[in-house]
DNA sequence: ACGGAATGTGACAGCGCTGTCCCCATGACT
DNA sequence: AGTCATGGGGACAGCGCTGTCACATTCCGT
């Protein structure tokens, strides 16, 4: 066979700088990676070869010589596309750059089984962090890598069947601020709208709201409790049932965005119909919540990624067997009306109370 | 020094298994890739010893052995926690799992100096291919890259000193149809708002807005035409010193979505005031646009990352030489209205016309 | 029954780099 | 002079895996 293709010039080794420079190839790594006692001359031919050259370290080789950790934190998210994931990765990115470390990002989809195997394929590939928003109910398997001194860091919601750090939202506080802000507002029945049943956030925050209710002694407080609402049109569906009980709700806490913007549309329809307006604090701040002038739950997003990032590199940099540790970030109340349409309020009136 | 610390147990290697199975080191690395010619019992015994052991195959080693290229590919991106920026991402990675590969990604707060470091790591790390959004105004440096065959593709705007292949949006046919559609709405006075003016996308749209306009006799086209809006707040201001002109524009077209909500809340603050209203047309549509009636240049964000991901796989995987393709990526308008507050319209007749 | 293919397995040499150890010059200090 | 620390540099053995080649066995057709 002819070679005909053009052969893709192979790239110049650490051994090839070497030798051009007249020196050994240990000289060569010693000058590449800063090390101590290299004459400056030696130094300068060094570069001055590597640059000719067009040399570029080949970190996975290096990877492997110092041990086989790369430098690379994985990262496990749900779905990038959401901007709650994405606002914890881009928080993880900007932490782990500060430390030399690049973030290698894979989307579960929510499903267990990808979850699963994603998380199998960044262990292969000798990550040397995981930080991981857990989709699956058991992750018992990741106790040997715990063990072995793999730092693992769970993000939004624990993990059970193994003892790693962990970043969450202060979900019960978040929903005492809410539903606390409703009662002062006279409502009565108020509403809690989901995700996902099983997930530990939700059963948080419903647990929560619970409570706070039976202390304001509302009577059967778990009334206008509903899940199921994974995607907006789910969340309008949810609410417009529960608003044609014969005893409806006058207010609703949405558990998430998608679902805030579900519980709007609704009542622009409403709005639109004629019929009474309803209140509404949504989890999790977004956007133009601004512009639609609805009250919500706002945690910083980004910090929080940040400081998962930071937990997975104290971990990975300290050799002592650290206890898990569990970091909660604090929720705010961002007070602005309950999504009513912004409509002739004075500027300074704005943000003032509910509906 | 008396050894106290645990020694944090190595992990098992391709060699244990072998030995454990009573096989060679090449016969146990042919079970665990699926090679064939391996006797079913053989491959058992492999299989259960390295059960046991717990081995996780080394995916550094196995991708220096095979050449010194990881099946990585890395994403330099503007910022991850812009949606924009996100879903490109999410639609990079969701088509490489496809194909075995992971994403690794790296934001470069729109800095060139950064992106080149970042681009430098990557390339270190050996990834299969790069995918990158522009920031720098030159890219001569990636020449070599390329020419030593390294899939590069540009997204969302060409690069300068390299030929790559390239995924962009239709900016010219958005803007044509944002723009007739105002037009067509009685608007002649029609302001650009965009954001860096040497942004190439920003530099696109404002050369077919000119056009668009001068097809339609209007004459002094570039006369509300204005950039430097990078952020929200900025936006507003530009916005109102062009409105507070003695000959003011009676619509925009934002030239992405932090314009636009920029523009929304002027609009809002001119309602509640009184003052006439602005019709609108945003470029990129955002998640509760709907809600706030606003109409928007549309175009599919994740498939746009698919597409860059199938271009570089397809470059990776193909040894021949490739010429640099192009990918434009149609736009949409949905029309919906100016941004104006979805009052008392009937659903019916919801999306129809502009104000 | 016998050559040749197909099948199953192992030895061994790297991939490109770093860590360890070791050697050779200096220069400083008895 | 003789010793010894110190700076500067190299040889070499891996890191954990895969590719190549060589070898042993079995199976087939004629």
């Amino acid at each position: 066979m002819t070679d005909g293709t053009p052969v893709p010039r192979r790239r110049p080794t650490l051994d090839a700088v070497a030798r051009a420079a007249g020196v050994s190839l240990k000289t060569a790594s010693r000058v590449l990676n800063d090390e101590p006692n290299v004459a400056p001359e030696t130094r300068a031919k060094v570069v001055a070869a590597a640059e000719t050259l067009g040399f570029r370290r080949n970190a996975v080789a290096a990877d492997l010589a110092r041990g086989g950790t790369s430098r690379l934190v994985g990262f496990v998210t749900g779905d990038l596309a959401n901007p709650f994931y994405s606002a914890l990765a881009a928080g993880i990115e900007r932490e782990l750059s500060r430390h030399g470390r690049q973030l290698i990002t894979a989307s579960s989809d929510e499903d267990p089984e990808r979850e699963r195997s994603l998380t199998d394929a960044l262990i292969e590939r000798r990550v040397g962090a995981l930080i991981i928003t857990p989709t699956a109910s058991d992750h018992s398997a990741l106790r040997t890598e715990v063990a072995a001194g793999l730092p693992v860091v769970f993000i939004d919601r624990p993990a059970q069947g193994v003892d790693a750090d962990t970043v969450v939202i202060d979900n019960r506080g978040g929903v005492r601020q809410a539903v606390r802000h409703l009662l002062a507002a006279g409502h009565r029945r108020i509403a809690l709208l989901g995700d996902v049943a099983q997930l530990w956030t939700f059963r948080e925050r419903a647990a929560a709201f619970v409570e706070v209710l039976e202390e304001a002694g509302i009577r059967d407080p778990a009334r206008y409790v509903v899940a199921g609402a994974h995607e907006t049109a789910d969340a309008r569906e949810a609410l417009t049932d529960l608003l044609n009980r014969p005893d409806p709700p006058t207010a609703v806490l949405a558990s998430n965005n998608k679902i805030t913007v579900g519980a709007l549309q609704v009542m622009a329809d409403r709005r639109a119909a004629g019929l009474p307006e309803l209140a509404l604090v949504g989890f999790d701040d977004f956007a133009p919540a601004e512009l639609l002038h609805v009250t919500v739950v706002n945690y910083d997003m980004v910090g929080m990624g940040r400081r998962a990032a930071e937990l997975a590199i104290s971990r990975e940099k300290s050799q002592a067997e650290l206890a898990p540790r569990l970091v909660v970030v604090p929720t705010e109340l961002v007070v602005r009306g309950s999504g009513e349409v912004p409509p002739a309020a004075p500027a300074g009136l704005r943000g003032a109370g509910v509906a």
